[in-house]
DNA sequence: TAAAAACTATGAAAGAGATTCATTATGTAT
DNA sequence: ATACATAATGAATCTCTTTCATAGTTTTTA
């Protein structure tokens, strides 16, 4: 427990000069420190390194044996100390993100395609947030952003705003409810909703809109996929809320009828939750922007 | 060129660990002084290493590189200062044996080949050392004995006594000088005679017992194998003068004569050359020992 | 939810270890 | 043999590491 990486780099420089004061130069200490660096490893192995009574300085059997070492290992170091640095600058890193909600997938999936040409060595992944907490899993480093709709005072964590929404319904364009300019709770008493297959405490339209006011659809069918929900939706199997930048991006197929909820519209904020550490990171940064952009283009 | 191998040694505790404060313990430091290198080596590379706001301490992508390169480096590590420690016992070690003369390899070789049982793990080799100064070669550490019958006075080296040998004229079983009892250089005068292809100089037949008596032997003829010079001799083709320890090898065969040189038989002494610093090692010594006793059994 | 327990961070002081300076010793070349 | 180049040595200095004492966190427990 006393061979450091110093001594296998003098060892290094000595063989390579082939003399104990080139070598010292070299490492910019003097010639009596390595001397003394030397004998003090002789001693503490018992054995002797090189021979002194020849030039240039010929290493013993056990001298090499060290020497081979430091070449195996010495560019092992050097490989992972550039990569720290890389790290250290931002050009290499891993951004691992987790959404909470189904639907964030429609305008992440085009960002995220965009963002991975422009950071090629940055490692990007995605989790769909069903089956873990995601804000703990951040502040724990198994993920490094979170996009939520809810931001949480929290020492570590930093909050950055993306772009503001709105929860529309969706229907079929010939559906009774077109009718109405807004949508109140009660119109959704005899229809059957589709939603996402989550905890409705997750779900905008019963935490913030039919729970409040003590409503309870006819029917809720769930299904995982936004294009699914839709089909169910254009073929008049039932209403969906869904946000806006979902609707945007198949509106041209003008099947469905939106209709905002509540006197004002079910509007909200999407933010990228960051540990307060790689808030600053010009990757982190850089994907931030691309989501305000890629979210924010949509104007309804 | 900071990272040292403390500090891939103390992260691989901290991640056995999972916690700074056991990982300290292990390595018999205290909390605060791990805490202050991770924070040192953080602040070096400029980028957070693990992350403190979870339990077990959860490692960021720089700390999985670091412990990634620990957990390469450190076995290389270790088993180089295994071997060390092996050789600083004497268990492991070099012996590259360099021999002047021709002749030696007839006893050297089953002394070899026993040795090499007594010790596997010893790197046995013979260097015939013509084309090379052997005394040079072994201060340089190029070989780690030379078997040598002139000892030099030399600081860094020391020489052991092997054992006493006599240098003997070989002729035919019917050959005209066996009437002699004792040979004479005038004797040679009309002889062939069979040497190593070295040096005169080198040759103790030229330089001890010809040269100083001004006589030149009728023909010089060269052969590098101790078997082809004796079949020349006992073919009668001339004569040879070997060391008492060829001839009792062979001697079974009875097909040749031996008389002593000169008036006392001309004697030697066959040393073994050692660096002082290897003198002491175990495995050298017993070298030595195995080395009397091989030449030394030879009862003429 | 507060209190306790378990961990980690921090600053100052002490300690260990590395480096330098000045010099001596050793070996090599002229 | 002398000068030159190189390595070794000892004491002093300096740097870096570790410890101590304590404060600040987070997690667990009552």
């Amino acid at each position: 427990m006393y061979l450091e990486l110093r001594h296998l780099r003098s060892l290094l420089a000595i063989r390579e000069t082939g003399n104990l004061a080139r070598a010292a130069e070299r490492l910019h200490v003097t010639q009596s420190a390595l001397s003394h660096q030397i004998k003090s490893l002789e001693q503490h192995f018992d054995v002797q390194l090189f021979l002194r009574n020849s030039k240039p300085l010929c290493l013993t059997p056990a001298g090499h044996r060290l020497i081979e070492l430091a070449g195996q290992v010495l560019p092992l170091v050097a490989g992972a100390e550039h990569e720290l640095q890389r790290v250290a600058r931002g050009e290499l890193g891993r951004l691992h993100i987790a959404i909470e909600c189904h639907a964030c997938f429609e305008w992440l999936a085009p960002v995220l395609s965009h963002y991975r040409q422009q950071w090629p060595q940055i490692e990007v992944d995605i989790r769909v947030g069903v089956s873990f907490e995601a804000l703990p899993a951040l502040r724990k480093g198994e993920v490094d952003l979170v996009i939520s709709s809810d931001p949480v005072r929290c020492a570590d964590l930093k909050f950055a705003t993306l772009f503001r929404y709105e929860a529309l319904l969706v229907m079929a364009a010939d559906h009774a409810l077109t009718r109405k300019r807004r949508i109140q709770p009660t119109d959704l008493v005899e229809q059957t909703l589709i939603t996402y297959p989550v905890n409705r405490q997750r779900l905008d339209v019963f935490s913030r809109f039919l729970q409040p006011a003590g409503i309870e659809p006819a029917a809720v069918r769930q299904s995982e996929l936004t294009s699914v929900i839709l089909l169910l939706v254009t073929s008049g199997r039932g209403v969906a809320v869904l946000p806006d930048w979902v609707l945007r991006e198949v509106a041209a197929a003008n099947q469905f009828t939106t209709r905002p909820l509540g006197r004002r519209g079910m509007k909200g904020t999407l933010y990228a939750a960051l540990r307060k550490t790689d808030f600053a990171s010009v990757y982190v940064q850089d994907f931030v922007t691309l989501a305000r952009q890629g979210g924010g283009q949509i104007s309804f």
